[in-house]
DNA sequence: CATTCTAGTTTGAACGTTCATTCTATGCTA
DNA sequence: TAGCATAGAATGAACGTTCAAACTAGAATG
């Protein structure tokens, strides 16, 4: 797992299995409840129904419900950042990051993936803690996308600056970013035809020497 | 304005301007609430402090909470389907398309607008009643703006089927809601930057034939 | 083998607070 | 004075959190 530096403060520092076993059953239940109910919309009551446990027993696991949430945001973001490394180490970086391309179209578009991920967001526009965490995880993302593409665009025999670098890279991140938006807005978005257009783009993305030397009015 | 179905039910049917002043003075208070705590984390006491009414008095403008979340909701939507419609109507449709991009891409990366959009979206995920006009302005959206790429494809001697069409909104709607999630994950991008680069897409993916008819591995 | 001990686990009731909403009384204006 | 505008207290439910007691299972003891 990729480790974040925040301090998890648990009431119960040992790490038995049978505690860490208690503490996912008590993040897949909040997952779920803050899916359909958001984070402030969801209880304390209702986590611990879903997850099987009185109320007061998960107190013994997370210091308050600050903290579930801030697991949760951390769980969710850690699977962007181990993305974003798989795709930097791959040996074919070019068909890798079609495959995950085709993944990540999937995944984003998934509305019960969606939902939490906006969420997260909502969440870290209001909340410094999650701000931070959030911020972090895109920083380092951003970063290995950059290695990667910058890689790539070596490995085809171009050459490009660390602006361009950049641009590529906060283009794919928003393009991939608006599929959460989209998976609410547009439920019924065929996926195929999304996962069309953005192998499309890619390859133009990829294959073009320089995104600057073209026509403009 | 652009009208939406909904019934607004409100307690006090008649249209005073007086009453009106005061809907709108309580969805001021209400959307500044929602944008820093969130549609749950608002309470009602917290919105009429803002609107300088008691907590009482709302409910003479308001039949409850749900009703002027719902209110907020349509207001930010259908400042977005007014958009779409100036861009739909403008007399030069390419230079029109690439000012809207760039007012666009200012006001989705705006962090004051992108947080409220994201709650919406966050409620849509699990409100049926703000997803079914979530879904409703985002048909009406893509629609328009289907004609407009239609009609501006056409003043530009070329010819594009439906499905083409259909595509390149969807990338278009794609990039610039990916801007909003952009906005709160990377508060600090350029914001010079994104125009630029978006401007070179558009006129690419405009000025380009079929985006099918291009090289594949 | 039966027992007590012990330390961690789990519960469910209780607490104080805050919430959305209702109600009644008062102010204002025409 | 009639009727709408407004305030602010009242209400009951729900919330996050705490806490003391009950339970459990394995170690220690006889």
């Amino acid at each position: 797992m990729v480790k974040a530096p925040t301090a998890q403060a648990a009431p119960a520092p040992q790490e038995s299995p049978r505690s860490e076993l208690r503490r996912m059953q008590i993040l897949d239940a909040a997952a779920d409840c803050f899916r359909t109910h958001g984070f402030h919309g969801a209880s304390i009551a209702q986590i611990s129904r879903t997850a099987g446990m009185s109320a007061g027993h998960i107190y013994h696991y997370f210091e308050n419900k600050e903290a579930i949430i801030a697991a949760i945001v951390e769980r969710d973001l850690d699977h962007l950042h181990q993305l974003s490394e798989e795709l930097r180490s791959a040996p074919d970086m070019l068909s890798a990051m079609l495959h995950q391309a085709d993944n990540g179209v999937s995944d984003q578009l998934d509305p019960h993936c969606a939902a939490l991920k906006l969420e997260i967001l909502a969440e870290a526009s209001r909340n410094p803690a999650v701000a931070a965490t959030v911020h972090q995880t895109d920083r380092a993302c951003l970063a290995s996308l950059d290695a990667t593409l910058r890689a790539l665009k070596r490995s085809l025999g171009q050459e490009a600056d660390d602006a361009e670098i950049r641009a590529l890279s906060e283009l794919l991140a928003t393009m991939f970013e608006g599929l959460t938006v989209r998976a609410i807005r547009n439920p019924s978005l065929n996926k195929a035809l999304v996962s069309g257009i953005f192998r499309k783009v890619i390859l133009e993305l990829i294959a073009r020497q320089a995104p600057s030397a073209h026509r403009q009015p």
